[in-house]
DNA sequence: CTTAACTCGTATATTCCCGTACGAGATAAA
DNA sequence: TTTATCTCGTACGGGAATATACGAGTTAAG
């Protein structure tokens, strides 16, 4: 998964870069423009260690951005998205819809520090799945066929996206946000009349 | 409409001020960071008579907002809201979508800058008018009731301003990029089977 | 235990942007 | 034409954030 370049890496290191990375998939994800010190108090190390590990803010905000691809295709992984796609999306997005819409802020927070090349790149794959996944749908006629594909995949990231903008801003509660997010995704997704 | 409390200014001041405000308006929609130089620059005026009409940045933002927010009042005022709510809604949608999604993205841009309480309250009509017309819809059975009223004037936004993202991003183009925002929302509000 | 790696504080340079001060020149209004 | 207003350049000060430099103390790894 990760780059193995330096074969030597003590421990601790290994450990405050994991909690570095975890404090800026955090933070950058409720303000895209959060400060590297702020990230460095998250989490709990000075912010000379962090620049000891990242350079520059692009690289930690590219590994934070990795990372939480990382969990996502982790999460997707273990998704069963066989048999209905209807189901198979429930499926998909009971269980990851939080880490999408992380994922979706994040990417509003690489936006401005990363080529959009490499941005691109690192998304791909993920969308991909989304996108196979609503295509076999669309072919079995389950999905709507009249729009852009690539529109429905930002749709769904934007319905994400506002869903958790809205829990935390206190109109939606953990437990009717899921639901809810849910309900508009597939109500997107039907064919029309 | 604007507030009169300098009975005597200059023709000239007067261009200005508007020049400078078409500029915010376009240059903060699609950067909400973007630099007083670069509103300055985009408005052809220096940097220092933009000073000395704007004492602040926040200033300068909430003269933004107000003016799209006012510009999306008189084009809703002069939308047809009875009859059919679908077919309301569609009028307005059609009329206004890009207005929409503008209001929008300088909220985004507002959120840091104005007191939460001021937002709100400069947001408050345009969102009533929408929301009344929502309410309708739902009582007449041509909207879904199942998910809360916020939420899907909420979600009409998203889409919008992704609608209006995808746009700038050569996605969609600016042919139909108002067909698709419109059937968008039309499947969200659409009552589930 | 010895070494190399890591942590972390202070200090500093740099850059970017906001906002103010001053003042000279241009222009609209009377 | 006279006057008040407006434009706009240059310059300055302050603040915040990025990034580098140096060095002393701490800790894992052999």
């Amino acid at each position: 998964m990760v780059s193995q370049t330096r074969p030597r890496r003590r421990a601790d290191a290994e450990r405050s870069i994991a909690r570095i990375v975890a404090a800026a998939r955090a933070r950058l994800t409720e303000d895209p423009d959060a400060t590297i010190d702020a990230i460095a108090a998250e989490a709990g190390v000075g912010r000379m260690t962090l620049y000891g590990h990242f350079k520059t803010r692009a690289d930690l905000v590219e590994a934070a951005l990795s990372a939480a691809l990382e969990a996502g295709e982790a999460v997707l992984a273990g998704v069963d998205l066989e048999g209905d796609p209807q189901e198979a999306l429930d499926r998909l997005l009971a269980s990851s819809w939080s880490l999408v819409a992380e994922s979706a802020a994040l990417l509003e927070a690489a936006q401005g520090v990363l080529p959009s090349g490499r941005l691109r790149e690192l998304h791909a794959d993920p969308a991909k799945r989304v996108e196979d996944l609503l295509r076999r749908g669309q072919r079995e006629g389950v999905f709507r066929t009249d729009l852009p594909l690539p529109w429905l995949v930002s749709v769904i990231q934007y319905v994400l996206h506002g869903a958790a903008e809205q829990l935390r801003a206190g109109n939606l509660t953990e437990a009717n946000v899921a639901e809810t997010a849910v309900a508009t995704v597939n109500a997107v997704l039907r064919p029309p009349a």
